[in-house]
DNA sequence: GCCAACGTTGGC
DNA sequence: GCCAACGTTGGC
């Protein structure tokens, strides 16, 4: 059992679009990046806790929290031409590519910032703070799993 | 296998 | 929309 930052755009699949169809998994494809992509075919499991994190918005950071319910398997996106995802090396034999399913669990009462995250003395060795980092899916530790619900839950109240 | 050029990410 | 940081590509 691991714990997970997945980074997304909200215009694409937000923590509402999650919210809305709690019962349904929901295919978390596209991503294109190998170390990513290592995380997710190598050790992201079925039981594992997620955050998603909306990016490239305007409220920038954590807004919930999802669960894998599904094994990485080949990304069909990357078999599709219609698709933004399509990668013309890969085929039914050879594929580059991998997805997991995700389910709802919950969302924030209240987005948890990025700027709230940086702040916090406890964060500063998670990727997602540090400068430059791009890892669209990255590990976060039992410690900073804790210290990040509980600061959501706190500003919630508040 | 080096590295310059190019493309992408993502905060601001 | 800008641009810094990073990843990928491709010529040599």
């Amino acid at each position: 059992m691991n714990y997970w930052l997945f980074k997304t755009e909200p215009e694409e699949c937000s923590i509402d679009d999650f919210a809305k169809t709690p019962d349904k998994a929901i295919v978390w494809e596209g991503v294109r990046n190998y170390q990513a992509r290592n995380f997710l075919r190598d050790q992201v499991q079925s039981g594992d806790l997620v955050f998603i994190y909306h990016s490239s918005c305007k409220d920038i950071g954590i807004a919930g929290v999802a669960k894998v319910v599904q094994n990485s398997y080949p990304d069909p996106s990357q078999f599709n031409s219609l698709s933004p995802y399509f990668d013309a090396k890969s085929s039914g034999t050879k594929a580059a590519w991998v997805a997991v399913d995700l389910q709802f669990v919950e969302k924030f009462p209240q987005l948890l910032s990025l700027d709230k995250l940086k702040e916090s003395t406890k964060l500063e060795q998670l990727a997602l703070v540090k400068k430059g980092n791009r890892l669209s899916v990255m590990p976060v530790s039992p410690a900073e799993w804790q210290t990040i619900l509980i600061m959501a839950k706190n500003q919630g109240t508040t």
